[in-house]
DNA sequence: ATTTTGACGACGT
DNA sequence: GACGTCGCCAAAA
């Protein structure tokens, strides 16, 4: 790949480095990268990682609101849900309770 | 090549 | 505190 896809490609390492039974938002990933301002490319690679060589836990990463946004994304219209409620975390009507309780920083 | 949109977020009103 | 607008950058139309 390009040498400039640092960006995504970052993106997509940390992805992978959340832990089992947390989820993170794109602006603490953006953030950490020193892209504050673009979360929303974080959300693209995400869309873009389908066509990655290696799984990324995108239903692990949500909105900073704890909201499943890109669940539509998904295969069927509850899979994002059911694979976090998998992992331990309480889902309800796309919005993760205890959000700040199984939030994961980067930066940790 | 230009315009529109998009898995977001921060700031202004 | 709810709602509106702007900013960010990349990809699809």
């Amino acid at each position: 790949m390009k040498d400039t896809d640092n960006f995504f490609d970052k993106v997509y390492e940390i992805a992978r480095l959340i832990p089992f039974g947390r989820v993170t938002s794109y602006g603490a990933i953006a953030s950490y990268l020193g892209a504050a301002k673009s979360a929303r490319m974080v959300g693209w690679a995400m869309n873009n990682s389908h066509h990655q060589p290696t799984s990324v836990p995108a239903h692990r990463v949500v909105n900073r609101k704890g909201l499943l946004t890109g669940k539509h994304h998904f295969e069927g219209t509850n899979l994002m849900q059911q694979l976090l409620e998998s992992e331990g975390i309480v889902v309800v009507e796309n919005q993760i309770q205890d959000f700040e309780r199984v939030f994961w920083n980067p930066i940790e």
